[in-house]
RNA sequence: GUCCCAAUAGUUCAACGGAUAGAACGAAGGAAUCCUAAUCCUUUGAUCUAGGUUCAAUUCCUAGUUGGGACACCA
């Protein structure tokens, strides 16, 4: 990467070891620029700056304005690169070799499956695949809860509604919403209800009673195979799926096992790690009935993944009201599996909110994540004339995006009509652009270039190619930050300098500007591929 | 009460301690003999408050205000 050329330059020019260039926003600034100057009086930048120009080996020069070095990378580096871009550009091996483990989509069995697993699936495919780009062995988990209250909520829901089957995937998975609904409000309703979901709760731990057991199994496949239904729409593919009923168990005797070490306490009747001696808080990991909470379910987890896979680190992507939980379990596991320090982490990414009314399972009141897609695709295929296979990938496309370009951490107001925009910053708006770049080079019979020596370019696609070069470094910001939004700005960017120049130049007749269609088609689709979009050829 | 996270145009969001704080939507106007008008071009408009650190603060620190979240047997 040029990048890293100008850094190397400058440290043994200058004998800095810790420096960092920036890359201004403004391009007459330079595609790179450093404030070495500005940090140390004591150096000069006129002298650095000479030096480099005399270099003519590096890709770039330089130029002092005020005491910012700016850095232009040189025209022929900026063409050289564009013949080399092909379908693997952008790839880097900076992770290579490390096994990272992402945990995400995790949906409740017997619940919704809403708009913000739909956020969440979304971000941990993409951070999945921006980790192989850079070289990772990336294992995609899936960690399912199908055990535990909320499932006897629903059994205790059905129980009070009686039993159905609507005999369809997707109807079968609302009528669980339905019961979920049902159960958790008596739930919370009155004190009977309780003792009676708690017990259904026990029995479905301990697999003691028949009757419940055969409706436990039959609703949890149909939960699973609604949600199968959905990693499948939206391209995402788990190497393993675990559940919270295979980690219970062997949760709980760890859990007790760290009592006799001390690690874990007794305190009214449940076993606790007193998290708050760590500056944390206390939390329940076994509780008075001798059940195995999610704290010691995660203990049974962590040891699972580990042993399976041997990961370097394991990234689990869960919502931000986990954060102080994780830390709590994390500390918890650090002793009783000190080899796991460093290694368990937490990225937690910005609820998905309503703009108006607040979401919760418990209420009814949730967006479904395939209600969005399919609204999406309705909309599409009104205001469109394209066929239904496009209009499912500029659906999940527009969806994805909608949720990728914003920061990880943000919560985002959710308005169906505003979020899922078709035009501006969207994703549709990146996929015409790649439309557009094969609808052009469709035109061509063959595609020969033969690229004249003094090229004089214009203001467009200079503005292109020096935002080409960068995409490799876009790709491995955006994983090493967990910031798929770093990548979605890069590309939606790009295609706006596109249509620009389409607007502006004829492409067809000068082999330069098909060359450069070719490879902008090709990068925002190699990027695209990144967040998990799909690129239409047509559109 | 303690702890965590956030606060930027009318709205939804960007911005690596740097240079003139970027977009999109909305609003107003314009672009078709020519490769896809889901496009392009104009115009419009913002850093919660008070201190501090720095040559330089939307960014870091302190306090406050507002919103969200977590704080024992839910996940």
């Amino acid at each position: 990467m040029i990048k890293n050329n100008i850094i190397k330059a400058l440290k043994e020019i200058t004998g800095i070891e810790d420096l960092s260039l920036e890359t201004p926003t403004n391009l007459d600034y330079g595609d790179y620029s450093t404030n070495l100057a500005l940090k140390d009086k004591k150096i000069d930048p006129n002298k650095i700056t000479e030096k480099i120009n005399s270099n003519t080996s590096l890709p770039i020069t330089a130029k002092v304005v005020g005491k910012f070095i700016n850095f232009y990378v040189k025209n022929d580096v900026l063409i050289d690169n564009l013949i080399q871009i092909d379908g693997e550009f952008g790839k880097t091996n900076k992770a290579s070799s490390k096994k990272i483990m992402f945990e995400f989509a995790h949906p409740n069995t017997h619940k919704a499956f809403h708009i913000g697993h739909l956020r969440n699936i979304t971000t941990g495919e993409c951070l999945s695949r921006l980790h192989e780009a850079i070289g990772a062995m990336v294992i995609r988990a899936n960690y399912q809860g199908d055990v535990g209250l909320h499932i006897a909520k629903a059994v205790y829901g059905i129980q009070l509604s009686g039993f159905e089957d609507p005999k369809d995937v997707k109807k079968r998975a609302e009528y669980l919403g339905k019961v979920y609904a049902i159960g958790a409000t008596k739930f919370e309703e009155s004190n009977e209800a309780k003792e009676v979901v708690g017990n259904i709760n026990k029995k479905i731990y301990d697999k003691s009673d028949a009757e419940i057991n055969k409706l436990y199994e039959t609703t949890r496949k149909w939960s699973l195979d609604y949600f199968d239904s959905i990693y499948k729409r939206v391209y995402t593919k788990f190497d393993r799926l675990y559940f919270e009923s295979e980690t219970a168990d062997r949760g709980k005797e760890i859990a007790l096992e760290a009592v006799n070490k001390g690690i874990l306490v007794e305190s009214d009747g449940a076993i606790i790690f007193e998290g708050s001696k760590y500056g944390l808080h206390d939390r329940v990991f076994i509780s008075g009935k001798g059940v195995p909470t999610y704290e010691a379910k995660d203990l049974g987890l962590a040891e699972l993944q580990f042993k399976e896979y041997q990961p370097e680190k394991i990234i689990h992507t869960v919502g931000p009201e986990q954060t102080e939980y994780f830390k709590v379990v994390f500390k918890a596991l650090e002793y009783i599996q000190p080899d796991t320090k460093g290694r368990e982490v937490h990225v937690p990414y910005g609820w998905v909110k309503l703009k108006k009314g607040k979401m919760s399972s418990r209420t009814g009141n949730v967006i479904l994540g395939e209600d969005v897609l399919d609204q999406a695709k309705q909309e599409i295929l009104e205001k469109y004339k394209i066929d239904e296979k496009i209009a499912e990938q500029v659906a999940v496309g527009a969806v994805k995006y909608s949720f990728l370009k914003h920061g990880l951490t943000q919560e985002i107001a959710f308005d169906l009509q505003e979020s899922i925009s078709l035009e501006g910053n969207s994703g549709p708006y990146i996929q015409y652009a790649i439309a557009r770049c094969n609808s052009i080079l469709a035109k061509l019979s063959v595609v020969n270039y033969q690229l004249s020596k003094n090229l004089k370019l214009n203001n467009e696609e200079t503005a292109i190619l020096r935002s080409l070069v960068k995409f490799p470094e876009i790709v491995e910001n955006s994983a090493l930050n967990y910031s798929p939004n770093l990548l979605c700005n890069y590309l939606y960017d790009l295609a706006s300098k596109f249509n620009t120049f389409y607007a502006k130049n004829r492409i067809l007749g000068l082999d330069f500007r098909i060359m450069l269609t070719e490879k902008v088609g090709m990068v925002l689709k190699s990027g695209f591929k990144l967040l998990g979009i799909e690129s239409p050829l047509k559109m």
